[in-house]
DNA sequence: TTGTACGCGTTATCAT
DNA sequence: ATGATAACGCGTACAA
């Protein structure tokens, strides 16, 4: 006991949390001592006595490591503020254990709170249980049920609406647009974008001209694939996430197509992936980090009250970018 | 109290702890009842009164995502199968808090164990840390005091000979050598195969060759533009790891120099970032989910003792991918 | 094979 | 402002 080292008793763990009616003077003598004896309280009985229990789980898959990587490190940033640690909880999109994961997260681990990230915020089953149960939740670009939890996310169909413009305002007609799994609400709401932008400029939707992806490099590439054996191929390409965008490049690159002289290629994501392919793309930049980080803070700032906030998303522009013309005439 | 349900009192303990002496019938009864009652044992609880948290850490910082998200993956793989629960805890290599994270993970929190990635591998008072402490430590990589930690890695120097060795078979001379953060041990394994490779060629070293880079894609752009600026420019170019190799890539194609034609590239990863860059590199493979797994399973699996385990690498030539000719000759 | 009593280290409640 | 005491929910040791 750290009772020997200061002179009172278990008032260490009023100080320890930092509660108003302390003296001064007990207080440092305390502090003393904490730091003297390298004095750590014990998570595991903090967390049974008291009703918190220092940690919050992110509950994530995607595809993309850039994602989880950006994701976690957001979070990161705000959990070091509260001396918070997070239990990375992956799922398979189409895991049974999901529910039993989350459930024994909450029952089990007792969670202070817990960040959900595409699909599972829209998975009815978790739903019904984030309903009947009295825990923090976060969703990250829920695609439902918006004022079931709190949530963090960016405007996804004006963010999809805003590149097919662009991309419009390049003078491109056909525009082809490979979504995501169509389990996530972002794909859903990225074609919307899409849509929505050519109905804008009275272009007809031509359904060939959207292939379903998994937002995975392997997938855009096949997606693109198919657009380019099209009758009548596009000469725009505007996938849903920036690894499916690197899968087109690949496949420009594969038949020889200069990007974008002849084939424009644009992405969605954090624009890590975007900006070290070749050339590097016009994307639009979901701060992802960003997400992360709001969503830790709504959990751990003070009251928990379900608040939706939104970030805002960036059109990165990269055209100017030169063609391969340049690598070609070296080449040849 | 499940005891309601079953018959028995805290037997349930034996039942769920899969303790030898019980009864078929007795565990029957309690599974039974554990299952509609759908019951959890509280993790502080058990924490709290036995000696294992059923959670286990991985202190990790590395800039590469693609690293991150695979460790992760292999060691949730592993956790998976025992229940156990991941905390992510990364950490700034240059963070005078790490030492203060490690300790209250084992103090405070009380993982049943820590799987350390590079650099802090090698951190002189990481290691007298885990010298004087008795809690399961896995080191992935580890440069130093090899016998102080149960440990998983590659043959880093013989990997980065077989590339070394690949490139002078194609017939290069000149080989720049990017290398990682002095900090990491694999950086300098690397480089030591690389010069051990071009001593049994007998190919002199040139120090001017050899450039630091920082793991990532932007250093690597860097010490590729410094190497091409030689006087006498490398033919080749081998990067301690992908992302930097992409970025080398990066400027071979600002520069307008065709890959391998002109310039041939090789990197060192677990094939995610060499696959789709363009065009795709050859690469030393470093099963890295394999490393996390068998690092987790070190950690978990029965008795703890400290023991060295060796993943093979592979080395992916992909040399015959064609050169940007084609792209090059289709926008010129 | 099964049940009982105690303790793990902290917070919460109530006194003081 | 501070101290005593009872939980918190489970393992462990020992008894039955």
């Amino acid at each position: 006991m750290s009772r020997l080292a200061g002179v009172s008793i278990k008032t260490v763990s009023r100080v320890l949390n930092r509660e108003k009616r302390v003296a001064e003077a007990t207080r440092a003598k305390v502090n003393a001592a904490v730091a003297s004896l390298n004095y750590r309280p014990n998570v595991a009985a903090r967390t049974l006595a008291g009703h918190r229990s220092f940690q919050i789980a992110l509950a994530c898959d995607n595809p993309s490591p850039y994602y989880v990587y950006e994701m976690q490190s957001g979070i990161r940033d705000r959990c070091q503020m509260d001396g918070v640690r997070m239990i990375a909880q992956p799922y398979d999109h189409d895991s049974e254990r999901l529910l039993d994961d989350i459930e024994s997260l909450v029952d089990a681990s007792g969670v202070d709170g817990l960040i959900l990230t595409p699909p599972a915020t829209d998975y009815p089953e978790v739903l019904a249980l984030m309903a009947r149960r009295n825990v923090r939740f976060v969703r990250v670009s829920p695609g439902t049920d918006l004022d079931l939890t709190a949530s963090v996310f960016i405007d996804n169909v004006g963010a999809a609406t805003a590149m097919t413009r662009h991309l419009l305002a390049l003078g491109h007609r056909r525009i082809g647009f490979i979504s995501g799994h169509a389990s996530y609400a972002t794909s859903t709401q990225r074609l919307e974008g899409y849509r929505s932008a050519l109905d804008d400029a009275d272009i007809a939707f031509d359904p060939l001209l959207v292939r379903p992806g998994d937002y995975d490099f392997a997938s855009g590439a096949d997606a693109t694939e198919a657009l380019l054996a099209l009758r009548d191929p596009p000469s725009a390409i505007f996938a849903a996430n920036d690894d499916m965008a690197a899968g087109a490049l690949s496949v420009a690159h594969r038949r020889g197509l200069s990007v974008p002289a002849q084939l424009s290629i644009a992405g969605f994501g954090d624009d890590a992936v975007s900006r070290f392919v070749w050339p590097p793309l016009t994307t639009i930049r979901q701060p992802t980090r960003t997400l992360g980080y709001q969503a830790a803070d709504l959990l751990l700032a003070g009251e928990f009250k379900i608040e939706r906030r939104e970030v805002p998303f960036e059109l990165v522009r990269r055209e100017s970018t030169g063609p391969l013309r340049s690598a070609g005439s070296a080449a040849g």
